[in-house]
DNA sequence: TGCCTATATAGTCAGATGGCTAATAAGATG
DNA sequence: CATCTTATTAGCCATCTGACTATATAGGCA
């Protein structure tokens, strides 16, 4: 998810599903000067990354931003900012598997 | 910011340093199994980013979480949830109908 | 001072990323 | 059913990233 978010025009897109919520996706490539595949390109990153929800509006597919996702990465990066406690709090450093 | 966070070894210098503040650089070369040069690259990389700071012990340099940088994304991330109607403001209608 | 350890930089190269055009698929609408 | 619009996928190529080795720099300590 962090990944999906470290690129401007993906940053972008989700600012303005933010500020705009049920854009369609032909609307992006003309406010970021940007073709239209590759538009497709970054919400199909943003989709798989589960941080925005479709829903088709005609002929048309309206995006939106998935609230949960933000949550997640809100609580994980607090997480970083936690002291380290005498438990079973942090998690295994041997976590290999990729999103 | 984001984009420093988007790689995993990044990602998990972060949360080693979370766990285990003071961490000093060649500390990392072991956990993540990758020569030296290659951690200090990263390391410069949050450093610039303003993610960590460092604090000199000796001959080796410790590395911490820079909390407020953390802070920064969360609430940059919170306003990717904000709804665009902030207050009694009225603006047009879109016709959003639950699924 | 001189050495020795720790860190940073330079240079290089394979592989990933991100843009495009062209073609295909999905679906609405007459 | 035919057609048209919209979205996705495929393929291509320039550029960036991230790993490495080799080298340079910084600073503590005998």
């Amino acid at each position: 998810m962090l990944r999906a978010l470290g690129h401007p025009v993906r940053l972008g897109i989700m600012r303005r599903l933010a500020a705009e919520p049920e854009t369609c996706a032909c609307d992006f490539s003309d406010v970021f000067t940007l073709k239209q595949p590759t538009v497709s390109q970054h919400l199909k990153v943003l989709r798989e990354a589960g941080l925005v929800t479709t829903r088709r509006r005609g002929t048309q597919i309206c995006y939106s931003v998935q609230p949960g996702a933000i949550v997640e990465i809100t609580d994980m990066l607090g997480a970083l900012t936690a002291h380290p406690e005498p438990g079973p709090t942090h998690l295994p450093e041997t976590a290999r598997s990729s999103a």
